[in-house]
DNA sequence: TGGTCTAGCCTGTATATACAACTTGACGGA
DNA sequence: TCCGTCAAGTTGTATATACAGGCTAGACCA
């Protein structure tokens, strides 16, 4: 409880965050400029800059000298996790994204997913249930559950357009993100719907999404062992990158 | 092919950065001053400030104010990957961690792992194999190649005191890594090595890692799926943390 | 000897100022 | 009409200066 003040700099940060965060300010909006903050917030303008120049650094707004800041997309890579939407993945392989919606529904939040969501068991949840086709063959079966409240309009979306990841996204940012992945047998229906053969293993992520500091969806996301894989690269801030990426090729040599 | 000199504050970065890559720093040594840095570069305080600021944010350095900034310790948690080392990550979970080696050899780099490792075919590396158990139970089989001039002495290590991941670690920063995530069945020697049941999937990591800007090393971990599990939790950099991280809850939720 | 206090160094923040480079739009001349 | 120039606004960097607060070693005193 200490009463000391933050440092102007994170003021500005924080008031900058939360206009983002509320709504306020939507992606590719322009953001005050230095000389705005400085007249505005009675500060100097280099402290007016690294207030600006951090939250590029954490990916929040972008610059350009001779225009201004502007928020980032949401959805920018690398944000908050390398792959969010698996939309987005398949594309960038080239090939083609389709999806088939199983289910999309208003239910009452029963004890797993409460305790996920951090909600009272018993409060509306939406829930959906569809599968993601890579080039005609089944490859993700997702089973998501969304706080309500958080997305009002769930069920009048079509999921089959677009996909349940890049509408929660474009709602608001979401901050923060857990995972677990596991390998395991599937069940018949999982089976079944991933068109997988007898004893094939498959690879099962769980997400949760955080946006505004609370959990707001929940995902499984099972895959067939035979044709998913996860790929991550990891950079430490701030450095170029080197000789990087050829995670393609790493993936096919191991077969 | 610009000719335009890196702004100031960068050169010192780089600088650095240098001497903490090639060793001439070491962890918890201490970096010239803000004030040593204005005489010895001729550069401003504000300048000396935002390049060691910068390491701060980056991972590099630690700061306290009334002593000094000094070099961070390379393993220090989430810098590159949140779990480079099993062993810390079963004593974290209050459990005994246990180590068999069963292969250290000096080896020929065949076609895969040279080019994983960006290596000539024939090129010296080292091979290890262990198995890592957990309470007395497999866990993972680590099937690792490093490069052979990264860490000469690779050979007269004891593995089964020191595991490789905290060795290679405690010669050079590992500044960059990238990881490919599968569900498969395992072959029979892994099935035999991990005691694992028929039919259990198996959950394999197949992880390269940089130092220097070049892959030094590169591991095939394999997992009995009923047994271990992936678990990560993401934060964009700056963000304080909300009410986070209960993973195990999250972890437990599934079975 | 033992405890206290202070000088000196360190980081953290904030301001005022300056110059360079980039972008855009307005203005004016051909 | 079209094109070039220029002014204004913007970011990027760098400097000099200032004050607050943390930390430590050594001086000083009882």
């Amino acid at each position: 409880m200490t009463v000391v003040a933050k440092p102007m700099y994170q003021q500005l940060k924080d008031l900058i965050i939360g206009r983002i965060s509320s709504g306020e300010l939507r992606p590719a909006d322009r953001v005050p400029s230095e000389n705005e903050l400085v007249e505005a917030m009675s500060v100097s303008r280099m402290t007016a800059n690294r207030a600006l120049r951090e939250l590029t650094d954490e990916g929040y707004v972008r610059r350009i000298a001779g225009r201004g800041t502007f928020v980032s997309d949401f959805r920018a890579g690398s944000h908050v996790l390398e792959v969010q939407n698996i939309a987005d993945e398949i594309e960038q392989r080239g090939h083609i994204h389709t999806c088939e919606v199983l289910s999309q529904s208003l239910q009452h939040a029963r004890g797993e997913v409460a305790k996920a969501l951090h909600v009272e068991q018993g409060s509306d949840v939406f829930h959906l249930m569809l599968v993601h086709y890579e080039n005609g063959s089944p490859i993700q079966l997702e089973d998501r559950h969304v706080v309500a409240d958080f997305a009002p309009d769930c069920l009048l979306q079509d999921f089959s357009a677009v996909t349940p990841s890049a509408y929660l996204t474009a709602i608001s940012p979401l901050q923060e993100a857990e995972q677990v992945v596991r390998a395991a047998q599937p069940n018949a229906a999982v089976q079944q719907r991933l068109k997988m053969a007898d004893g094939e293993p498959g690879l099962v992520v769980m997400r949760r999404t955080w946006s505004h500091g609370r959990p707001v969806t929940f995902a499984r996301l099972h895959h067939p062992g035979s044709r998913y894989e996860l790929a991550g690269h990891y950079t430490p801030p701030g450095t170029p990158k080197s000789a990087t990426a050829d995670v393609v090729e790493l993936e096919k040599l191991q077969q």
